[in-house]
DNA sequence: CAGTGGTCTAGACCACGGC
DNA sequence: CCGTGGTCTAGACCACTGG
């Protein structure tokens, strides 16, 4: 059960425009129309809006009100933090994780910095490749703290990583910093990759978070370059950069 | 002069986090503490920490307080929607851009549709390199509205069209949907760039809309491998998944 | 001018963390 | 238990759009 009255309010408008019941370049009732139609505060409207604005699905227009963006030519964007077996299931197609390695080991020193650890920590190191019709595309490396995931298995390996984070450790994943570069093949690429002759990968560098802000995982994400593709929604940021401004040439 | 209080303390607070003076993993005062040293009420306060905590300078933990992440590490998040003349001067380095096409032609089928253009517009076209520390490292073929964008020259284009947009049209850039995906190098790539013998490039398609939600110009910025970089600070959604589950689905 | 969204307030109650 | 952040309210004033 969803307590939050603007989540619910959310998902309700986020409903109504994908489905087209408010259609694209429509302006939304009014904030005070949909407080009273909610039977909410104006602010609580305000929160779902802005959420809404956030995620791409309205423009809001001083003076104006809210429009309606087209949805479906945005083909959905997927930035954000989601695990491969979120995306697959949504694709719809046949997918497959195959785990090639699940040991635990000493990090070395360069894994000491990347992970912050200071003491003697283990860590797990997982090498997998996910299988999308039929074709091993990504190549996923995974270094995890043992403090935080005592134990784990080629099952769960095979299953989804953050699915047993969240439902059976009762961690809460919270955000990651990425990182997007190409690079040339290894020869772990070759091995555990359908590459198709191209000599170079895509690479995504994931640094993942709990919600106490503390580092759990990090993750080289190896694609295919025929295979990759990475939708986002930005928004320009107005005067931010100036407030900040003095940040960057000073000190 | 900015007016707004919340944006004046969200500055304060990410300089305050950025040169230290807020260190990293300690916690921020608290809401109350702060509403109080700004003489704001508390969700004044809660207005800015919540942009602070979207950009990723701090986490808020419910029953603890608002952590301070560790920026420095991050290495700044440059993603969003920021020109290259502002990208180029914020690296410091040496930059030039250099103008190959300027012209204003009768937008094709193909065009028409990724613009949205109905009647019988214009569209200016033009094709530019991007020239860092002496190598020309990506291409940008850009296509605009005519009837957003009168006039243009080589002077513009050459400067910063974004500039000249928000500075001299009086236009409000306020978002776009972009899409990174790797393509072989065509023709232009290898007139345009110096390529270094890669035959593939990262090709950043972009969709620009002003703050009335209209479209204005669609971009196709294409890197050189070695030199493209995408850094993003990611948070993971939470139950909105499940309240969208419906729409995949069903109807 | 009326209607819209943008900002801000002072207060309330709740859920959670840690002592 | 107290202090934290999370949600929500009812109202206020302002800036902007449009007729």
């Amino acid at each position: 059960m969803v307590n939050n009255k603007f989540l619910v309010i959310y998902g309700d408008l986020a409903e109504k425009i994908q489905s087209g019941r408010f259609p694209a370049y429509s302006l939304l009732p009014s904030e005070h129309e949909l407080a009273a139609r909610y039977g909410v505060s104006r602010e609580t409207i305000r929160k779902a809006l802005n959420m809404l604005a956030q995620d791409g699905y309205i423009q809001k227009v001083r003076g104006k009100g809210s429009i309606v963006l087209d949805v479906a030519r945005f083909n959905f964007p997927v930035s954000g933090l989601v695990s491969f077996k979120e995306l697959a299931e949504r694709s719809g197609k046949k997918w497959k994780t195959i785990v090639y390695e699940l040991i635990l080991q000493k990090p070395d020193h360069l894994m000491k910095n990347l992970l912050q650890i200071t003491g003697n920590e283990d860590v797990w190191k997982v090498v997998r490749s996910r299988e999308l019709d039929g074709e091993r595309i990504i190549l996923d490396i995974d270094f995890i703290k043992r403090s935080r995931v005592p134990t784990l298995t080629k099952e769960i390996c095979e299953n989804s990583l953050y699915e047993y984070f969240e439902n059976d450790l009762g961690l809460v994943i919270s955000f990651a910093k990425k990182e997007i570069t190409v690079e040339e093949v290894t020869a772990a690429d070759r091995a555990y990759l359908d590459l198709k002759g191209t000599d170079h990968v895509v690479v995504v560098k994931n640094f993942v978070h709990l919600d106490d802000a503390t580092l759990i995982q990090y993750t080289e994400s190896r694609h295919r370059l025929d295979k990759f593709r990475f939708v986002d929604f930005a928004r320009r940021q107005k005067s931010v950069n100036g407030l900040l401004a003095g940040v960057r040439s000073g000190k």
